[in-house]
DNA sequence: GTCTATACAACGATAGAC
DNA sequence: GTCTATCGTTGTATAGAC
């Protein structure tokens, strides 16, 4: 096909890159191996994009810009509820480990321990992709704030919520199991129940606690 | 020097590699950078190791047969009570990112995202290293059960905290600060506590709940 | 913007003398 | 068990015609 400006081939080579990248690694995927799926030349991948870390880049700039359409869209058409939204979240990634038998976890949290020592620019992306995956996660938590406590620090537990799920993405994709993940979730899960049916919570060492029963259909 | 078995060679590769994976992962580290860093000629290597994965197996088996001394004692020595010890062990992992300047993070999460798609062996060395981790907190949290509710799922919460301890330092790499890990665990310290104050806990649906106040200086 | 052809280094691994 | 020398492949990246 081809048009006048080449997007189509950009677009094509980000989008391979980023699947293998998924698969494999960006270490373990050669530039040769993402022209051939492609069906592109060499030529024409070094046109757009100067060194393949750059193509890197900009596979993160598209995780960055598709979050919405990718991971929350799914989620919020079938869950109205700004807290089972969050979990529903994460749900999502159990999805992704039973559909791909475990060989696909969080796309950002695996470059992120691989690539970690890297080009400033590749951090910088990869916190901007985490950061707005816990801002949108807060901001669900804002929305259901009238069930939490008032002292509560949402960015934090939005971040605590994201480092569970990555840790437990790592496990079951070791075990080959989905009991870490589940596991992890229900812990997760029943600590947001103390919060709500309590009234109390916050990670700082403030030990105030009162006594404050009640059935909670979370 | 040289020694009749040739273990010391073996042993120092085994070591030069184990520290080159840690800073670099293993797709990165070359064999080649491998027997220069160790003063070894590639031949010697091939002789004990007849592939770059057999190495990575040996690696994986020391810090499988090193657990003790490298992670557990120091911490130990410090800390009586088990539940602390715990929290101690923990503490190791933050004191590795700070003196690493977040250029370590857990020599086996790192190893666990990178090449878990690989070799069956090497995988089944990931879980077993991750396994004999959370036994070992389980095996505190045993000894603390006193402290914790009765129906508690101590081998449950052993792996949660281990997932929580991955995942906060990904975040904490990806950062280049302290927070997100110290986020995490004071989370999940907030979280232990509200189960010792509590008497009740379990991430399983349960939501049987009964008032049990007492003040606790955990 | 895309093509073919290829440069040049690094990769894992091996051969064979000692 | 260790040495030197090197094989064959793959890696990223480039040159220059079209």
């Amino acid at each position: 096909m081809g048009n006048e400006t080449g997007t189509g081939t950009r677009d094509l080579l980000i989008e391979t890159a980023r699947d293998l990248f998924l698969l494999q690694g960006y270490g373990a995927t050669g530039v040769a191996e993402i022209v051939r799926v492609a069906g592109v030349r060499p030529g024409s991948l070094y046109y757009f994009f100067p060194t393949k870390e750059d193509l890197l880049i900009a596979v993160l700039e598209w995780y960055r810009d598709n979050i919405y359409e990718g991971l929350l869209q799914p989620v919020y058409e079938r869950i109205d509820d700004p807290l089972e939204r969050v979990f529903g979240i994460l749900d999502g990634y159990r999805q992704m480990l039973l559909l791909t038998a475990y060989d696909q976890g969080c796309p950002i949290g695996n470059l992120a321990l691989e690539v970690t020592n890297s080009h400033p620019r590749v951090r910088e992306l990869l916190k901007e992709n985490f950061v707005q995956w816990t801002d949108e996660v807060a901001r669900n938590l804002t929305l259901a704030a009238g069930r939490l406590p008032a002292e509560i620090d949402i960015p934090g537990l939005s971040e605590y919520i994201l480092s569970v799920m990555e840790g437990a993405i790592m496990l079951a994709r070791t075990y080959r199991t989905i009991d870490p993940y589940d596991n992890a979730i229900a812990h997760l899960r029943d600590y947001v129940d103390r919060m709500v049916e309590d009234g109390t919570n916050w990670a700082k060492p403030s030990r105030f606690r009162h006594a404050s029963d009640g059935e909670k259909t979370l």
